[in-house]
DNA sequence: ACATATGTTAGCATCATACTAATACCCTTT
DNA sequence: AAAGGGTATTAGTATGATGCTAACATATGT
């Protein structure tokens, strides 16, 4: 099993993207996922309607939120996420590069490894940026 | 940088089993490249041809061997998937599965980070299958 | 009601992956 | 040398992911 819901990096990215984008109370709109992940608005909709068909988001009137099911796949994804950045933190890194380093396939791990890198690392509370490994959404 | 000659899964795939398949000292056939992939002879050419434009292979009626380019690249992938494998089976992670999951990401990290992570583990000099992390070939 | 923003469809294009069917090539055996 | 068997390659097709422009639709605010 991967972080899986079977999903692509440009699916992770965006699913990464709805999330930020929603940080401030409100759902994010198209264009604003259109701006951030720098692509033109109709490759936005495409990559919306592949989430939605894979039931990991849902949409109204231009606005888009994670379902459930897409704040589990966030989740596995940021806790896969943090645990490696962190390591590689502590392995001598800079935080920046981990980050972008990791973002390429922290989409990929599955649920059981990071949680064995996790107790390696010594289970800490935040990743180096400071946010919660494991992220109550 | 990524252990990048910029290629997707499948190349990986399809590079590690052209070296496998020369252990014995003759060039691996396609049709054994074919059988090892779980793909047909045709989409083995399709992917040769796309190596061969990388410069990472070279042909020669139905045999395949790597080019020195190729072997670099397949050096990196290795040492890459070593690195990360030997980490997770400190984690407590049994070797298979370890490589199992590795081999999904391998190729995407760069030759930095697996030298950190190297570095952090201890050096060591053999995988947990007991090949050799950097491997002289 | 109109102008502007934004969202959505339609229509393409490209690349990676994969297949079957047909053809070409090579080697061994007769 | 011709025939046959195995292997390689080409041709043709298909699908899914990613991306675009142009056109059309829908809101929103003045």
């Amino acid at each position: 099993m991967s972080a899986d819901a079977n999903i692509t990096k440009k699916e992770r990215d965006c699913i990464v993207s709805i999330w930020n984008g929603f940080q401030n109370g409100f759902p994010v709109r198209v264009s604003t996922l259109a701006e951030s992940m720098k692509i033109r608005p109709p490759t936005v909709e495409e990559l919306l309607d592949r989430l939605e068909g894979k039931g990991l988001i849902q949409r109204n009137r231009g606005m888009v939120v994670l379902s459930e099911a897409g704040r589990t796949v966030y989740r596995r994804i940021m806790m896969d996420h943090r645990a490696l950045e962190t390591f590689l933190v502590q392995c001598g890194d800079d935080a920046d590069s981990a980050c972008k380093m990791v973002s390429n396939f922290d989409y990929l791990i599955d649920e059981r490894t990071a949680l064995l890198v996790l107790k390696r690392i010594g289970n800490p509370a935040l990743c180096p940026h400071g946010r919660q490994i494991v992220e109550a959404i």
